[in-house]
DNA sequence: TATTTGTTCTATTAAATATAGAACAGATTA
DNA sequence: TAATCTGTTCTATATTTAATAGAACAAATA
């Protein structure tokens, strides 16, 4: 699992580890009980600091994303133990954010909708043989 | 055009102001050549400082969507000229991070596209009558 | 027992956010 | 012309967030 971390972004460090993770899981390349690497590890091989690489991982827990061992570490959840009904809503007000952006800008709806649906092909892709 | 502030939210006020006023341009409920409250007027109806205001305006006028005019005021600029190529591949990665968490939650693809596909008719509703 | 894990604690620095008040230049209106 | 309203700019301050740093802890395990 390979983290790219852009300095210069708005987005915060902490923020980006914790995306990075979730589209690696969505894309296969973090598969179910495998270990994330130490917090200390992770920091060192980032570049950035324990702490902050401790954050990603809180947040990564309080969503259900990973659990904790006291001794392997952070392991990856079970994809259907994520499911959140109540996420649909919270991601609407997203979406509707979003769009208002990309409608303004000129991207037609087929335009948006087709790529949505490429990601979607990519992590299908990534989990073709799930329980 | 109604601004409700969340004042709990982790979205910066500067930042629900600004997206709200784009989803009004979307909406159609902002129109082209229309102008907005003074920096001083929206600060009061909205119970914020002028300066957060200001903010919200300034990053609107830098992507666009709105021009200045020194006594008109902020005026909602013509939807066509908000256009930017650039902005597709933008885009790209913040729609991959939010499927991301999606598709873990356990939202599907037709749950998402439909609920896109609402949206945009949502916008498309308020701008049958443009050039 | 020694090591590794996340976790917790105090501390500090820097940046972002939000507020406050004053003043300015340009455009418009009375 | 004089007054008014516009965004804008300036200094200032307080609060929160983000990121770093180092130390220490309990739990699990080799």
């Amino acid at each position: 699992m390979l983290i790219k971390i852009d300095f210069e972004a708005e987005t915060p460090i902490y923020a980006q580890v914790k995306n990075q993770i979730i589209e690696g899981i969505a894309s296969g390349d973090l598969v179910e009980g495998e270990s994330l690497p130490s917090v200390r590890q992770f920091a060192e091989d980032i570049g950035i600091n324990m702490h902050t690489v401790n954050k990603a991982y809180l947040l990564l827990k309080k969503d259900g994303f990973v659990a904790v061992h006291k001794r392997k570490g952070v392991v990856v959840n079970k994809i259907s133990s994520m499911h959140d009904p109540g996420f649909k809503k919270e991601i609407s007000k997203n979406i509707r954010t979003v769009i208002a952006e990309a409608f303004c800008k000129g991207i037609t709806e087929e335009e948006f909708i087709d790529n949505c649906k490429k990601v979607y092909l990519l992590y299908h892709k990534g989990h073709k043989n799930d329980a």
